[in-house]
Formats: C-alpha cells, structure tokens, sequence
RNA sequence: CGGGGUGUAGCUUAGCUUGGUAGAGCGCCUGGUUUGGGACCAGGAGGUCGCAGGUUCGAAUCCUGUCACCCCGACCA
C-alpha cells in the first residue's frame, strides 16, 4: 500500500465498530442503523409507519410504567376515547383546524366490496354521512366528553391520561422522531380556574423534566415556546428541549396552556360558586415514542445504542460461555444461580432485570448483539470462571471491550451501584456535551457564523443552541429560519436579563435559546 | 403538489447501452471443525427480474401505460 493511499483512508487505522457509518461520516443514516440493529423498529410495509420490536417496545413500556405512575401520584387517571373523530369536532377551534388539517388521516366508508375489475374497494352505498378524522390528538373529542360530565364547579378538575395511538400523515417520516402513526401519552385536565390551569401546565412540565433527566439521562432546558411554535390553539405552550449528538434540538414533551379556547369550542361550562355560567379552563400535555429516538441519538455511539439503567428492559444479561461440552451444563447452572441471585437485588426499589441469554451462537456474536442492544451489564461466565469464582463485568458506557474480571460474590453486591454509575455517567456526558455547543451569543455575524457550515457540499458537525437576545418579533423569526433553518426553540423560565436584539436593535426582555432541530 | 431517480432472492446488488431465458456478497438451512470478542470448511434451499400491455422466433434488457418507493424542494404540535 502506498503512502497515499493511506493517507486517503484514515478509517483503516481505527477499529472496527458496529455501526457504519459512524456518527461524525453521516449522522442520520448512522441513526437509521442503530435503531435497526439495536432491535428497536423497522420500516413496515405501511409508509410511514413502523413495527416496534420486542425490544424497542420493552423500552416504551418502562417508560410508560414510570410515567404512568408519575401522573397517577399527582392524582390523574387513565380512560380511553375514541380513535375516530368527527370531521365537525375539528372545525370548532379555528386555530386547531388550521393546524392539523393537512395531516389528517379520513376514513370516508364503512364497508368494501368487489368493484368492476375484481378488487376491493370502498362500498360507494356505504359512504358516511359525516367523514371521520382518525386522531391527530384528542383535545376536541376529548372536550366534547368533558362538556357532558360538566356541570357545577364540583364536577372540576377533571385530571385524566390516556395511552393511545395518533396519526398524523407525516410526509417524511423517520423511526421514532417522526412516523404517521404514533404511541403517545395525553392527558388533558380541565378547571376552575386560571390559576389551576397554569398550575397543572407547569406541574406536568416538572414531570416530563424530572423523568428525562433521572431516567432518560437527558439534560433538557425548559421554557415556553414563541406564538410561531405553539401548539394549535393553545395559549401558552411549555416545552422541554434536548441537545442530541449532531448538535440539533429536539422537543422532547410538551404541556399546553389552552386557556378557555377549547371549552368554548367544545361547550365545557360550569355554575360557579358565584352561581355565573363560566367556561372552564383547560390543559393538554403528552410525550409520545419519539423519546426513544431522542434517547438513541442522545446517548448512542458508533458501537449502537446505550440504554440508561433505570428504563432498559434488562440491565444485566448474563453470557454463559460454553466452549467445551462437558461444562456446559454446569456453566449454564451456573448462570441461572447468578441470574436468582441478581434478580434478589434492587435498583431503585426495583428487582433487577436480568436476562441469561442461552442461545446457542458464537460468544463474540452474542456479546456484540448486546452491545448493539445497548444492554447497561453484560456479564460473562465460562469454566475458567467456575474453578475461580469469577465473573467478566462490562459496562456498555465503557469500551466494548473493557472487561473486568472480579468475584461472583462482589458481582452480585455491587451491581445497583454499577447500574448507578452508568445512569450518572450518561447523564454528565449528555450535559457536558450541551454545555460545549451551547454559547452566548450577542451579534448578528457571530450568530450567522455560528450556524453556518464552512463546508456546504458536505456540512460538517456545526452549531448547537445559542442564547441570544429576541425582540419578541415574529418577523426576525421568520427572517432567520429562511436564512439558516434556525429557530427559537424555547424561551427559558426565569432567566430575566434584558438587552438588545441583535437582530432588529429593539430591546429585548431575555435571551432565548436558538438552535437547527427535528 | 413541483424537479430528479430507482424497482432483480429476506437484505445489498451485478447484468440492461449491444434482446438468447439470472449471477454475487451478506443472511438462512445441514454436516463438521470452532467458541473468553463480530469464526472456518463443505454442501444446500431461495428469484415467473414491481405490475399490465406492446414489439419480437425469443424481453430483466427495447417501447407504452401504471403502481410503489427514494432523494431535493414545499409542508411539518
């Protein structure tokens, strides 16, 4: 090999990794490839929507378990509405309709039947009197419900979740961050007054940061969204925001203040203590499965996914290594009394999850499948093992090929600290990264500087978020999102300093975060 | 909806310009040797080349139509 050939390939001289491409050669293929051989999702032949897979759907679960307990601590309660919509309950709130209109799934028939060349089609005497829309989200059907159990303050709040499928024909679809079809969670509350509303806004904005930073191991800035970025029909919009690897933002859950909007659309009316007839003031809030895609481009490297400990679907798998036919049975025994002994400790209260994984495939095979995985613990038992009383301890925020030989027993004491450890590490590394790309910034050219690639034909890794100062002005919004696809993408809570816009020279009540997101 | 592109085995694809009845890699199955870091050897299964029509003795290949998907733009709580 010449010298200059390998200079022109630098890859050669580093080690193999699982992913190809790697994060810094192309980000979003690299992302497509972890969520495939991370076992989470695949394309379907449906466009647009995804199979979750046994994997992917055990992370969603952990997360709806934690969540869902969240919610019912703060005295909600899960019920379930209907899937369809009436094309009506959609045109009450003008706002709303505008919204959402363009993405709307419509179920025009009820029943199909062979048409002239023999293949179904929708049964032209079987046309509804009034198109259904499947749910894009569930405010108007939602209060057109709550318009009927109100009656008296006494019937208020009314603080209810509910777990559900929406549609919403997405015209580029990505697993995760965007599909037409996705699970979700939303709770929509409705009240007495203002002051309960805005309350029950911000308390669930504390549930969605909280469950991001201690379990999802995301670092998020909270704030509200400008009038651009509201949610359809909403007063205010409160959102939590994350920094992923390739230095864009993403929403990762939003609460809406929803002010009278919808109660007056849809009826919500109640005798007051006063004994006046007043509209009740309402909320919606919801995270759906695009946390899992935020998880995976948050925390993943070029070796797949890296789960944090306290939503995994199993922390530690066992690999009993098996190299000689007389051992085997007793390294697999060996394995299920280490796997009981595990599962007797807890991790945050919990049993630990801990999977042997027995399947007869070639010990580097299985251990790289876990590592794709992203699997928190991998443990690793053969004979040698057996006559030591050792195990090999991995931990999948290290190397993939750090390894730690140590005593069973020790093994089985410290894995929740282990387990800790790792939850700590992901969630100072995501910070620390956020930190790093996030910069004051007070002029205009730095700004465009910031946010610009030097190289246009194959944009490097560039920006991050910006604090910058903001007019208030929809104008200079637009004006930047044509000029660099950036956008404000929450404006901070308490961070009250004023200055000056360096984009309008008006005066500015607070710099806001800017940044390129999903 | 505008511009461009692609449809061949589960996946990635060669072959198409110049028509002669389909080849590879990965994956899968079987047997053997292996197994403490993505194994190797041998054998095997799997494709009416998106669909419909046309030209032709003969079409994956040429022509027409159609459908689907992908990319860029527009759109996107």
């Amino acid at each position: 090999m010449s010298e200059e050939s390998k200079v022109e390939n630098p890859k050669a001289k580093l080690e193999k990794s699982a992913i190809s491409p790697r994060r810094a050669e192309d980000f979003p293929e690299w992302y497509q490839q972890v969520v495939r051989l991370g076992e989470l999702a695949e394309n379907s032949d449906v466009r647009g929507c995804m199979v979750i897979k046994p994997w992917g759907y055990g992370l969603w679960e952990r997360m709806q378990a934690t969540l869902d307990a969240m919610f019912k601590a703060t005295g909600h309660q899960n019920a379930y509405f209907p899937l369809f919509i009436p094309i009506s309950y959609l045109e009450k709130e003008a706002a709303h309709v505008a919204g959402f209109a363009k993405e709307c799934a419509v179920v025009t028939h009820h029943r199909l039947e062979a048409g002239p060349d023999g293949k179904l089609r929708p049964a032209p005497s079987a046309e509804l009197a009034e198109p259904l829309v499947v749910r894009p989200t569930s405010e108007t059907i939602i209060g057109a419900t709550y318009a009927k159990w109100v009656q008296s303050y006494r019937d208020l709040p009314i603080l209810i979740n509910q777990w559900a499928n929406v549609v919403r024909w997405e015209l580029r679809p990505r697993l995760f961050l965007r599909t037409a079809e996705f699970l979700w969670q939303e709770g929509h509350t409705a009240h007495e007054t203002k002051e309960e509303a805005v309350d029950e806004t911000e308390k669930i904005l504390g549930i969605y940061e909280t469950f991001a930073r201690d379990f999802l191991a995301l670092p998020v800035f909270t704030g509200e969204k400008s009038e651009s970025e509201r949610f359809p029909g909403a007063v205010q919009t409160l959102c939590i925001e994350a920094m992923v690897q390739d230095r864009k933002a993403i929403q990762a859950g939003t609460s809406h203040f929803l002010g009278q909007n919808f109660s007056k659309a849809s009826g919500i009316k109640f005798q007051s203590r006063e004994g006046r007839e007043e509209f009740a003031w309402t909320t919606s809030w919801g995270v759906s499965t695009r946390l899992i895609g935020t998880v995976v481009m948050m925390h993943a490297d070029d070796d797949g996914l890296i789960l944090p400990p306290r939503v995994a679907p199993t922390q530690v798998v066992i690999l009993p290594i098996t190299p000689k036919e007389d051992t085997r049975a007793a390294v697999l025994e060996a394995a299920e009394k280490l796997a009981s002994r595990l599962r007797a400790r807890t991790f945050h209260g919990q049993p630990l999850l801990v999977h042997v994984d027995k399947r007869d495939l070639n010990g580097g095979v299985k251990s790289w499948d876990w590592i794709k995985r992203g699997c928190p613990v991998r443990i690793e038992l053969g004979p040698r093992d057996l006559a030591s009383g050792t195990v090999a301890l991995c931990r999948r925020d290290h190397g993939a090929k750090a390894k730690e030989f140590v005593p069973a027993d020790q093994a089985v004491a410290t894995v929740p600290e282990l387990l800790q450890s790792i939850q700590e590490t992901m969630y100072a590394r995501a910070l620390a990264f956020r930190e790093q790309h996030t910069r004051v910034i007070d002029t205009k050219e730095e700004f465009y500087a910031f946010f610009t690639a030097q190289n246009t034909d194959k944009p490097e890794a560039h920006g991050g978020f910006s604090l910058t100062h903001w007019n208030g002005s929809a104008e200079v919004e637009t004006r930047i999102k044509e000029d660099l696809k950036v956008t404000i993408r929450c404006i901070p809570f308490g961070a009250g300093e004023a200055g000056a816009c360096p984009f309008s020279g008006q005066p500015s009540a607070q710099r806001v975060i800017w940044a390129k997101s999903y």
